[in-house]
RNA sequence: CGCGGGGUGGAGCAGUUGGCAGCUCGUUGGGCUCAUAACCCAAAGGUCGUAAGUUCGAGUCUUACCCCCGCAA
């Protein structure tokens, strides 16, 4: 068929580059507008670009579409069988989804109607969910509400991060898309309506990576590391500095000699720490091993090797 | 010229007003032990990022350069 591909991040390249290697042909690829990143603010591509420069493909990065008469004629010039969007970072207007004869296909990654908007990897992590999926459906005007058409489930690993199933749902999306791709070729595609038992899972904020150590069980607190690993990174602060947690795992409370005064110890307190066991702390409900952490200014690293550096005392908190 | 941190034995760090280069761990050898990732003893391993300068003397002060990292997006 021919395509038209818009996308942005990895997680969208993973989709071109199979549709690529299947054989589509790729009209054109759409993507964001090279952003100042990394160290420097230097410009930088994104993913989807780099993959459309190696294999000489059009490209169009638009700084806006609605109203984008240009753009769209563009567009309609080429003369699209079908659109598909990944992870594009732009809402699509109702000119350009009518334009492709077998309309615009989104991948999205979650098992519609959950999980509709932005950050639905993240949330399904952040939210301990066993099982999450990714879903392929013909988009309308809607955020996320058009008409379903094949979905797979998958299990999540009770310490999986955010960026493990980011790759292995970016991977199962690109398949998925093949294989709807094929089934609206021969015409064996179906829809599916989403129903209005939906849940959202907008962008993530700044201020949810800080640990509450008052409100969050030990359980909710690992969720929060893995869910923000290698997004933001759950943070605290001890002696006002500032430190990520990248994993921890919640410690089984047999595993640790804990004195009776345990409970009037406030929730956050480091109860040891020593390079040979590691680093624990009083959770609200239980005790924190922390497995991988990150100080200010310095890179991420096996907690033993923060304590070897770092004079950290036991009955220091966590704030 | 976005903001900031840093380059010291294999790892993570300390190094005070410039005066013999250290700590925790790892490694190697030995000891103890029924046994051990535990414990004890010993050893190896560093051009202190590079170049120049100040000085009797620089890891420490000055200058230039190289490299790395964090934040932010």
């Amino acid at each position: 068929m021919k395509i038209i591909f818009m996308g942005t991040p990895d997680f969208a390249k993973e989709s071109l580059q199979k549709l690529y290697l299947s054989g589509h042909e790729i009209l054109a690829v759409v993507t964001n507008q090279d952003k100042p990143k990394g160290r420097g603010m230097k410009l930088l591509a994104s993913p989807v670009k780099e993959f459309a420069l190696e294999n000489n493909l059009k490209i169009f990065q638009p700084e806006k579409i609605k109203n984008n008469q240009e753009f769209i004629e563009e567009i309609k010039k080429l003369n699209p069988d079908v659109i598909c969007v990944v992870a594009y970072g732009k809402i699509l207007p109702k000119e350009i989804l009518d334009i492709p004869k077998f309309g615009c296909i989104n991948v999205h990654a979650s098992l519609l109607p959950k999980y509709r908007g932005a950050a639905p990897i993240q949330w399904a992590v952040l939210n301990g969910d066993k099982v999450t999926g990714v879903t392929t459906m013909y988009m309308d005007v809607g955020m996320d509400t058009g008409d379903m058409i094949l979905k797979e489930e998958v299990q999540i690993g009770e310490n999986e991060t955010t960026g493990e199933l980011w790759e292995r749902l970016s991977k199962i999306g690109a398949d998925l898309l093949v294989k709807t791709l094929e089934q609206i070729q021969n015409g064996t595609a179906t829809r599916e309506k989403q129903g209005n038992d939906f849940t959202l899972a907008p962008m993530l904020n700044k201020e949810m990576a800080k640990i509450n150590w008052d409100e969050q069980t030990a359980k909710e607190i690992k969720d929060l590391v893995r869910g923000l690993n290698p997004i933001m990174g759950a943070y605290a602060f001890l002696n006002d500095k500032k430190i990520k947690f990248w994993k921890v795992e919640v410690a089984n409370s047999t595993n640790i000699i804990v004195d009776t005064s345990i409970d009037i110890i406030k929730n956050g307190t480091i109860i040891l720490a020593n390079p040979k066991d590691g680093l624990y702390v009083k959770a609200k409900d239980g005790i924190l091993k922390i497995i991988e952490i990150q100080a200010e200014n310095a890179k991420r690293m096996p907690v033993q090797d923060f304590l070897r550096g770092n004079n950290i005392r036991e009955f220091e908190v966590f704030l």
